[in-house]
DNA sequence: TAGCTCTATAGGCGATGACTATGGCCATCA
DNA sequence: TGATGGCCATAGTCATCGCCTATAGAGCTA
């Protein structure tokens, strides 16, 4: 139907041939017979319906519409270049982006990390974006969020199993957590279920795992929590954990960020929390999303330590912190 | 060597399917089979060593290198299109240039026909150069200069004849011109050679096709003309005979535009001038250039009489004109 | 006029594009 | 849960295209 042809080659060549004033020339630079040009050209002609090359005189030479028309064409090519290495840009990671879905407690945790990446990969841009656990996982789901950092949490992942693929970071320990002025700041001895049922808590609300694990684990054990706050902010639990009256339940890496927070073990002990990458299963995943995750699993060996957070009080339990990481 | 395909084919293909989110929606309205678009755009990710489309989701979606490339394969398909368009445009005289040689007495002569050029084709810009008739040839020959309009002159021509394309406009009378204040201004009767040698004249010097012919008549008749002045401006000759005392050999046609110029017959008769377009013989012929061709062999057909000039004074021997045309 | 240079043409060969038929995967439905 | 239908990928085949070599033809030079 419509011999819409113009591939790049045939500008190449016209390119070429009006470059050198000569197919012959021309030929030798493309390491190509001078036929081939000679046809090429025509053909390139012939598609325009207009002669390109004025080849009556000693020398060719661009004719008004090959004069006209070659500039549109080296703009096509130079488009096509400027394509072909944005892609490279892409791939060797000198650019690109990346969306990362995480809750409140992940953002914390996650923040050296991604820190790290954008130390090694400047040009990346990376947005996250904080949300509930379920809200991550349907991000993944709809693609909005090339990667989430969650908790392991069965109940919700497992609903989507065979869409999410997890890979695990590292484990983390939950511990109560108090700010330096409360009565156990800084108590080396686990507080029981019936102290910690007196202690008035600020807790994140249940749309998000921790609260739901934390319900959970005072379900199992009877445990009937005074719940003083209930927020979606952690900032505004640990604000108010620093007023020094209330307490909180945080993985232990937290706690340990932070300026005068303390953590207190408890007994029976909180289930230890999985720190877990989630994407789409079978998706495809942009060098960006793949740089990120093996970047992640790098720190997730090396553990959570690396974190060069401005700490003043002390930590006595950061070597509860169990560096790991599952495939 | 380089497998550098990245045929304009695939990239309309690339955009159906990210257009369609479907190969099969995008096989339809290409009106090729799915098959082809699969094997083409598979092609075009190897080439370009990158996934361009993410087909794990229910619908196929770009991924971010394929977002990020076609936008610049839209662009260089654009610029293919608009190189055509503008091809187009050249050759439908909506646009294109010309370049005109005249001598400064054609210049006048053809100032209606370049008029009328401009009026039919106001897209074409045309660039006049004033030149002796020597430089005229010289420049056709070089491609400076499409079309250059001149005195049929065999002395000049017959050097390059076998390269120069010549189309005879008209014949155009020669007469002594003089201004209204000069003695034999409005005179009805030849004047004798004797008489001619009695006028101070102003001509255009040797360079000039015209004085060339001047020199020429008055060698055959042996006429020892008086030369007053010498110039390479016929503006100045006209100016000059405004004056009222120096006369000066025209085209009939000049003297009748020129207000208060007035043609006077010499006897011997001066040898009839033929305007003549020339070109290049057998080299290529922009749209431009031949639609210029046509519109003087029209106007020459029609005469010099469609000049619609100011005039005020009487023109005697406009009757002389004889309008004409070769091929 | 012979020789040289340059472009166009002719004919053959391998690569490429497009087709049909088919297989695998997934989602929907009875 | 098996059947069905939609969608993309693969395999195999054929026509076309791009490129090659050989050669013709035109123009310049000696």
């Amino acid at each position: 139907m419509d011999r819409n042809i113009m591939c790049p080659r045939s500008l190449r060549y016209l390119l070429a041939v009006a470059e050198h004033h000569s197919f012959t020339r021309a030929a030798e630079t493309l390491f190509v017979s001078q036929p081939t040009l000679s046809q090429q050209i025509k053909q390139l002609e012939e598609s325009l319906e207009t002669q390109l090359l004025d080849r009556s005189g000693r020398t060719v030479h661009l004719t008004d519409a090959g004069e006209v028309y070659i500039s549109y064409a080296r703009r096509a090519l130079g488009e096509l270049d400027a394509g072909k290495r944005a892609i490279q840009e892409l791939q060797d990671l000198s650019r690109g982006s990346l969306s990362l879905g995480m809750t409140p407690i992940t953002d914390y945790l996650a923040a050296p990390l991604i820190d790290r990446f954008n130390k090694r990969y400047p040009g990346i841009s990376v947005g996250t974006y904080e949300m509930p656990q379920d809200d991550i996982e349907s991000g993944v789901l709809a693609g909005n969020i090339d990667i989430g950092i969650a908790f392991t949490n069965t109940l919700t992942v497992a609903a989507n199993y065979e869409y999410i693929e997890t890979q695990h970071l590292f484990i983390e320990p939950l511990n109560l957590a108090v700010g330096s002025t409360h009565q156990y700041a800084g108590q080396e001895t686990p507080l029981d279920q019936h102290t910690l049922e007196q202690e008035p808590l600020a807790l994140l609300n249940s749309d998000f795992a921790l609260r739901r694990h934390i319900d959970l684990y005072c379900l199992e054990h009877d445990i009937k929590p005074s719940i003083a706050i209930e927020t979606n902010s952690l900032s505004t639990i640990i604000e108010v954990l620093r007023l020094g009256r209330l307490a909180t339940i945080l993985p232990n890496t937290i706690a340990c960020q932070q300026n005068e927070i303390y953590p207190v073990m408890l007994i029976p002990e909180l289930p230890h929390h999985t720190i877990t990458l989630i994407s789409r299963k079978d998706s495809y995943k942009s060098p960006a999303s793949l740089a990120f995750k093996g970047l992640a699993a790098e720190w997730g060996v090396e553990g959570c330590h690396d974190t060069p957070v401005k700490r003043t009080g002390p930590c006595p339990m950061s070597e509860v912190c169990t560096p790991n990481s599952h495939n």
